[in-house]
DNA sequence: GCCAAAAATGCACGACCGTGCTATTTAATC
DNA sequence: GATTAAATAGCACGGTCGTGCATTTTTGGC
């Protein structure tokens, strides 16, 4: 491992840090370098770019978001448990993963759904993959008659999606101590309401 | 109605465009003056600070979500009516007020709810008044036997403001055209698991 | 229509932004 | 350990940020 790269790790993680309390419009080069102890030019040159430096921070939020929720619930059996699993993990990642703030996807959907160029397209096709994980697993368990075979997947998706902001604005805006407990008994009545014997 | 007050209305106006599309961040005094055809100073002079635009800003979109939103809603009947008509009315607010981009609150979480502050304060105590506005509607209709008794109350409202993210994401990020139907059925099935005999 | 008050402008300031280029330091190779 | 290449620092640039103040324009009351 060179140095560079030793560097270049280093500044993405002080990076990510950044990213996770003050978002993106916060990531700044000069700000990176001063919290890293490089010179403005040394972050410039590792990154090319203030648009690269972003792109390259959600890149490496994406490699932690996937070490800290996909790998793990992969270890579970397919299905409604995998996707237990999956939906645990996915609560508080973030700090889980050693993050200081929030999620950086959360601030990234944000500040970049009506703003056009590459972080936008990324931050698409990684919540489309995502989805589509959650999508093929909700399928998965239907197979298995664990869920009923009428529901839509695509919807229960994104029901999920959406108790993972709950989770998230309950924790971090509202700092709501029944955060986790809301958003696993939310999961909970999802799923009963997914069972049963079908329409 | 004095020319001070034109050209402060003029400006929220625009300011709330600015928001809509680029965030807080993206509100700077520079940036709406250009858009207003005013100088710098003379936006500077209307609000005193950077800080005190954006509280400003955040005010104006809360008047305007309780027009689209509160007020209409208020004249269905309290209980399970009235808050259907809430959630309906709760989605897409932002673009039937005449706003260009997303929902300056959904901007105004993610980019404050790690950093102090009055605009922090006040998205939260904003937040905290309509969740609680809900919560009272889903008891309203617990009275009135539409709605089980034993259900969590807070719990259902923070399901219905996940629901409001997913749409949000659908809608703006995704560009998905079932938005709009992915979250109204998602309403149904939180009401439909929360009807019933009672458990 | 005049005149005081109000509103908006012009200009300057220090700070920080992203981006280049040159010089210097540091690391890898023989 | 000397040499070469890689990595970093230093510095300068134009641009924008927020903020102040003096000046000019506009407005409203008489």
């Amino acid at each position: 491992m060179t140095k560079r790269d030793i560097t270049h790790t280093r500044l993405l993680q002080h990076g990510l840090d950044i990213i996770s309390v003050n978002g993106f419009a916060g990531a700044t080069l000069g700000g990176l370098a001063e919290r890293a102890n490089v010179s403005k030019s040394g972050v410039f040159v590792h990154f090319g770019s203030a648009e690269a430096l972003r792109l390259e921070l959600l890149k490496t939020a994406a490699d932690l978001a996937r070490q800290a929720i996909i790998e793990p619930a992969f270890q579970a059996p397919a299905g409604l448990q995998r996707l237990r699993r999956l939906f645990e993990l996915w609560l508080g990642w973030a700090p889980r993963s050693g993050l200081p703030g929030g999620c950086p996807f959360v601030s990234a959907t944000a500040e970049f759904d009506d703003v056009d160029g590459a972080v936008r397209d990324y931050v698409v096709a990684t919540l489309d993959g995502f989805i589509g994980l959650l999508v093929r697993e909700i399928q998965e368990a239907q197979k298995l008659r664990e869920l009923r075979g009428d529901l839509d997947a695509k919807n229960l998706a994104w029901q999920l999606f959406g108790l993972y902001n709950t989770h998230h604005t309950l924790q971090r805006l509202m700092r709501d101590e029944q955060a986790d407990l809301i958003a696993l008994q939310g999961f909970e009545t999802l799923i009963q309401a997914s069972m049963g014997p079908g329409k």
